[in-house]
DNA sequence: AATGAATGAGACTTCATTCAT
DNA sequence: CATGAATGAAGTCTCATTCAT
């Protein structure tokens, strides 16, 4: 599935190391000015190869927009995975891992701004693969809900939908960034999402992660919890 | 805040009539080929226009799309404006309104699709333009919470952040498109959603907008609510 | 079968005047650099044209170069063509038109030297409808061969292979210039390859075209044959 | 005169093997794409040595059209000298020759079109080496005309002409290739050819090369001859 | 007010050549 | 002597915008 680009240069480490020093750099660049106005010319500045050497390692600059799409697709869901792999119960899992999406969706607003603004440009095939990644990683979700649910714990019983919904919803602390980063604190926002989500999921109140001394995650502040 | 789109011709309702076939055919455009890749002369194909025309009525291809972009954001508010404002009962209210946005979004998944797409191509005063747009929105949708929770009916009670969702969740049909249409039929989609929204927000059971005779939706289907 | 060059320009009076142009520029630059080391720039300074301008009447580089060799393909078959049109005679038909060959690749040396030089850079589709004309060219010789065997005059039998040498043969003076110039005479070397050309086919003796009062060519010196 | 191409290489037989490789791998590139459009990086896949290692053997991408441009031009030359050098008889010679030309054109069709597609590519002094090795097989058949013309054989007087002519005519075989492949059978042209060519220098009837029993060329077909 | 030809800046991409290893 | 990555100059083509008619 995964789109293959092909470079001119024979070195694996090195393809390696170029290309990550040029997603990289596009990633920096495509912030500040979208991949269209981006020039591969910037790019290359940003990431001080001459524009000859880009092109060793990239057939056209809609391959950079694919490595970068890539790259940060899997970043983020890496992020979650890794997040979610550490609970095995079942029941803390769910929270858990809604928990985690909001949590790496704040982390990485920008970048998945970025995603969302500029991985329409992509090429047929490179969205398919991008989306492809997309897919299992709802897919995962679909499990988690499965799981979670298999003792009569949720309400929506449709779990594509669920999982669509709660891989997706997420996604508002980047989109909507211009006006609750003004008005809602973080803490509250990562802490409504979560116990939104978990309501709508009609979830039985297992413990909430809020609830307990979590303290596992790294991105859990210490600070207490109202009600 | 509305930013100004500056003509060279005077006649009002000239202005008026180019303006939205150029609008009309920008879309449709921009649907094909996206803004970036669009040209001008595109447009006025589409249009029916010259160039030269079109710069009489417009400044800049950035004015096109603005101007599209304002249409298209006006128009989904104003469809779900129109379905909410009948409805005066404050305890229905809720439920039709977040049915309604659900489905406008799903009425018009394309146009808001290119809303998600392109408009970050807008320069700085015109998003800030089309943003404000979205934050009325948002603004009508914490009144209406604000009503339906007046009476304690809620127990989500950030009611920014709870507009904010659900005024961002329903876009899902349009941005998840690629993987729900194959895989939820429609009926389930909305329904699913609203459901959702509604036990997210902690609304308590007023009677749900699909388990009485409400029949006046085109689009309610009598199947039985889940739970 | 005359492939088609799509111009954005409508008026097509215009279009004609601005590739008559391009096209006599090109021929200009095409002569001192070639087609694959001419800029477009370059052809656009010769013609007074920017390179913007240029790419409104043609769509690619290549498109230049078909419209050039179909403009010199066209200009030698019809200077030929208006030379042999006058005689009716038959007999003093193929005399007149293998001396008109001649005399026409002589006066056109570079033209044609151009066009075996860079014809073959040609698209695949452009070198057919070029072939085509030329093509068209040889069946003219073919007939007139007809029409002087016709009575028994030819001792050569295969027209085509025949047709083919006295369309080829007189781009000698083209192609050989380099040696050919050096150190024979003009008026020996036309008068040789006609002479050779007609011995070769074995055309019964019909007055030479040159040893009777010709006079009506241009070309034709009034010099005193030899023999 | 034979152009100079230099080498950083000392050992004389490495430079030999290798640029044979370059040679061969070149031809067949250029046969594929023409010189212009062949790259450097092409000729080195197919001869199976890196860029670098090629420009050890050539200081140019011109150099190696220039290798490849006197290979190809010596090779035909040596073919047709083979062949003649072994008639002593000054009579028979002159028909045997011209055979000969007709035949190792048609051998070499695709070669003869390359030197004429891509020799004026060459730089100054490459085309002047180039010219002066056709020029010594021009003056070759001069010779053998003189030779032939001694006892008064021959109508045509100008043997500068004539030499020029009979080593220019065979090439139609490969730059008329797209017509006369398909309608006229090999035999018909190289016997057509050679008996134009014969009756052409107004060569008296020595016995045709074709009309005894040669039995010996390949390609000598029984074939009666026309007249 | 409409037209549409002209403009020219600038983007992507290719490739011959060099040179450190 | 071979390798192959780096370079950067240069080329083709596009398109938003202007302006004379």
């Amino acid at each position: 599935m995964g789109r293959v680009v092909s470079a001119n240069v024979k070195d694996r480490a090195l393809v390696r190391d170029r290309r990550d020093r040029i997603i990289r750099a596009a990633i920096a660049v495509f912030l500040r000015k979208g991949y269209h106005t981006a020039t591969v010319r910037d790019i290359g500045r940003e990431a001080r190869l001459t524009q000859g050497t880009i092109y060793n390692y990239v057939r056209s600059k809609g391959d950079i927009l694919y490595l970068v799409c890539d790259h940060l697709v899997t970043a983020y869901q890496d992020a979650v995975r890794e997040a979610v792999d550490g609970i095995v119960d079942p029941s803390a899992r769910l929270g858990e891992a809604l928990r985690a999406v909001v949590e790496v969706m704040y982390a990485r607003q920008e970048y998945i701004l970025l995603l969302y603004h500029e991985s329409h440009a992509l090429d047929r095939k490179s969205v398919h693969a991008v989306l492809a990644r997309v897919e299992e990683f709802i897919q995962l979700f679909e499990r988690i809900l499965s799981d979670a649910g298999a003792n009569g714990h949720l309400a929506m019983d449709n779990r594509t939908l669920a999982a669509n919904i709660v891989t997706f919803l997420p996604t508002i602390v980047a989109l909507r960034r211009w006006d609750l980063s003004r008005k809602v604190p973080k803490e509250e926002i990562i802490r409504g999402l979560t116990d939104f989500m978990m309501r709508g999921l009609g979830a039985r109140d297992g413990p909430s992660p809020y609830s307990g001394a979590s303290g596992s995650s790294p991105s859990s502040s210490g600070a207490p919890v109202e009600r």
